[in-house]
DNA sequence: GCCATGAGTTCCGAAACGGAACTAACTTGG
DNA sequence: CCAAGTTAGTTCCGTTTCGGAACTCATGGC
């Protein structure tokens, strides 16, 4: 298996990780989702190599997870803007938040707290089955194909 | 910034990147979900190279994401099961199941489902707030640290 | 003795990454 | 008008990691 075949696989956890999968990725995003768009923000935020971070915005653009904007034409500077599908990858980020915060802690700094913008009121985010309310929990649940064979996962 | 510098950061994303983000550790961990524990059998399933497959179960089992554990004495065998801490990542995965199955489609696979395992009945996963069950939007939430300044995410 | 099984390790060429400098297209300050 | 600054990259090169295949080691079965 080579990573470039990963978009292809009928595997949803290994088409996901062909876009979000490699190491920097995900924390282009993070950058993303605080408000960063340019490129010498993200740069100056992360510090991987210039050629790299180039290398993911232009993978990420033509994935469509981020839009590649023009905001000046003279001279043609372009900032990186999240789609709806990139937004639509909170949940992975807060998930992996919320597990990292319990699990894989950081002494001396206070612990992420997400609020709601309005209301200012604090949330803990979990995930749930939409109907009933019940957290999802890997020993409770079972994966399959809608119809055909019951392959887990 | 260097991988190997990602766990010590005070960015929860990038101290849950330094465990599983790079590029094949979340497969091996969802083959895991899916019950298989031996080296031949995710080796058979993913088709990276084993010299890969062994390092990264060494480092899910330095991370205590995995536990290796001898299931015969002569010859000596040992097994691969997921820890408490790395069951906590099923929301992460099924979180960017959802995603790519919505975002990143497979033509000719049936989509996949989720099944209370006792009742058998359709799971929906989607992360909520756990008092109000509203949706987490990225647009409707603000992240910050407990105390202290309100650097966002 | 000979092959099979399971869990790795070793070796080598190919691909990806880190660091630093360089380019291009302007704008601003003197 | 010229020099310096800003922004968004690209190029180069040495190091690290990865992919593919073969090899090791312990044991059990025929």
């Amino acid at each position: 298996m080579r990573w470039s075949d990963l978009e292809n696989e009928p595997c949803p956890v290994a088409r996901g990780l062909s876009v979000v999968g490699d190491r920097w990725t995900l924390l282009v995003l993070r950058d993303c989702f605080r408000g960063l768009r340019r490129f010498d923000d993200i740069h100056a935020s992360l510090k991987i190599t210039r050629h790299v971070l180039a290398d993911r915005l232009k993978r990420l653009e033509s994935t469509g997870v981020l839009e590649r904007q023009q905001y000046s034409t003279a001279p043609p500077r372009f900032e990186y803007r999240l789609t709806e599908k990139g937004r639509a990858l909170y949940p992975v980020m807060v998930s992996l938040i919320q597990w990292a915060e319990t699990y894989q802690p950081h002494d001396g700094t206070p612990p992420y707290r997400f609020h709601d913008r309005e209301t200012n009121a604090l949330l803990d985010p979990v995930l749930v089955d939409r109907g009933s309310q019940v957290p999802i929990d890997s020993r409770h649940v079972r994966a399959a194909r809608a119809q055909g064979a019951d392959k887990p996962l």
